[in-house]
DNA sequence: AGCTCTTATGAATCATTGA
DNA sequence: GTCAATGATTCATAAGAGC
């Protein structure tokens, strides 16, 4: 029976009730710059790296050694430019011992129309990933996807080449044995993850769909390891955890979202019982 | 008829023979840390940001103040880690003067296979758009694509609030009246670009498949503007601009790819006459 | 002409081995 | 030690051949 713990407060507060590398994944959306104002206090862009830093110490203390950190987060535009507190971010933060391992990109498929005179609309986001460890814990296996239509076609008659290594004629260093592809029905997915957005959620703002922490639950934990979202919000990926076997902390100062989180919680654990 | 200027040599050198404040639009790809090393010497992770800033700073001289400059870049991973060779330039760049208007998204549909414990295939390039002015030209009109799935889920079912103008309830200032899209084919584009590399160039590995310089030829000049590619290479660039009737300079530092691109120019300049 | 099938190959990354 | 070269891994596309 999993188990789901939430705190009501600022996370810069609220964290250091959490262990010490007792976390094997934080999977977050922060309340973007200048974004829910209402709710957050709208963190201007220029504060926005002084901001989270304080807040990037503390997940880098209750992160486990081989645990990972997902950042789903985006620039916005400022005066007619992007702003750079995403990327400054990025360097503050391997600063400060962070591995910046690798920037998954979301497509998101239905973004919203609109027009600007000098850029068009934006239809996608950086989920970074960071660790403490070159080595940490991934299940690649757990998130494969069904081979593309071209595979059905391409087995159906193996040619000679395909049974032996095919080294590539111009020098790319690149081959292939098309042998090893017998019988494989599922392939490793790519870094460019495509859906859409959330758009039905008349209580929260945020466009946290569900299948984007549950992908990286299924990634990057094992049942009954412990996911962290210190700004939790409606709750998404407290709900993709607790379906995943796995238990969640989760962090919310807007009493609000809080309370609504609070009460959808008890009633799905009661009803899980 | 469009004019198409080569050079044979370093672009760092090169450069000076084009007049200041001459060129429309700048894009280009040029060689990755660590790559092509066979023809451009395979620059340095570490030493990138040093090498491409006094390149930088000529494509600003050269640049129209109502140019733009298209980036084709993206880190490689060194030691488990994404480099930040690319993050740095682009607060170098806006240090000496370029403004960081955009980053648009090249999904590579068909990136390069491979598989490892700590990372899935990249299947993704950004294109950084740098300008020297806010207001630059810009035809949005130019690259309008037919509406695809995005409006057929959507109009299918529109909701009461999307009837009216929905002001949104938590302060983010974006209202949206979706019904203003009925009736419409054409829609822009956003800031996310599709489409597979080029894979069947025998004679040189190819950079841009031609869709790409040819889509930002279209969105940023107009016929007659004149378009640069100091990594001109195969010369895909070129051969956009020619084929949407704009004049072009491309500068190339590798005799082989020169010649035979100088050859192609020839050929396809004389049969168009 | 238009379809199906065959084939080459593309900005890759990591572990290991050798200098 | 540091650094460089080598080997192993494996999708999806589009040109071209075949029918």
């Amino acid at each position: 029976m999993p188990i789901a713990t939430l705190f009501l407060g600022d996370c810069r507060e609220e964290l250091r009730q959490v262990q010490s590398e007792s976390v094997d994944l934080i999977v977050t959306s922060p309340p973007y710059a200048n974004r829910r104002a209402s709710s957050y206090g709208g963190v201007k862009p220029d504060a926005y790296v002084g901001w989270f830093l304080p807040i990037a110490d503390e997940l880098q203390r209750v992160l486990k050694p081989s645990g990972t950190f997902m950042l789903n987060i985006k620039e916005c535009a400022v005066n007619g430019e992007r702003h750079t507190y995403v990327i400054e971010l990025i360097l503050e933060m391997r600063k400060r011992g962070w591995l910046w391992t690798e920037e998954f990109m979301w497509h998101k498929k239905n973004s919203y129309p609109g027009k600007w005179p000098n850029r068009f609309r934006d239809s996608w986001e950086r989920l970074l990933q960071f660790n403490k460890n070159r080595k940490f814990k991934m299940n690649q296996e757990a998130v494969m996807v069904p081979v593309g239509d071209w595979y059905e076609n391409r087995m159906r008659n193996l040619s000679e080449t395909d049974r032996v290594r095919d080294e590539s004629k111009v020098g790319s260093g690149f081959g292939k044995k098309v042998e090893n592809w017998i019988g494989r029905d599922m392939v490793y997915p790519t870094n460019v993850l495509h859906g859409a957005t959330e758009c039905n959620n008349r209580s929260h703002s945020a466009a946290f769909p569900y299948w984007l922490p549950e992908w990286f639950i299924d990634l990057f934990t094992d049942p009954s390891d412990l996911v962290l979202d210190p700004f939790i919000g409606s709750g998404t990926t407290a709900f993709a955890a607790i379906d995943k076997g796995r238990n969640v902390i989760g962090i919310e100062m807007y009493e609000p979202y809080y309370l609504n989180l609070k009460q959808k919680l008890e009633q799905e654990l009661r009803l899980a019982i």
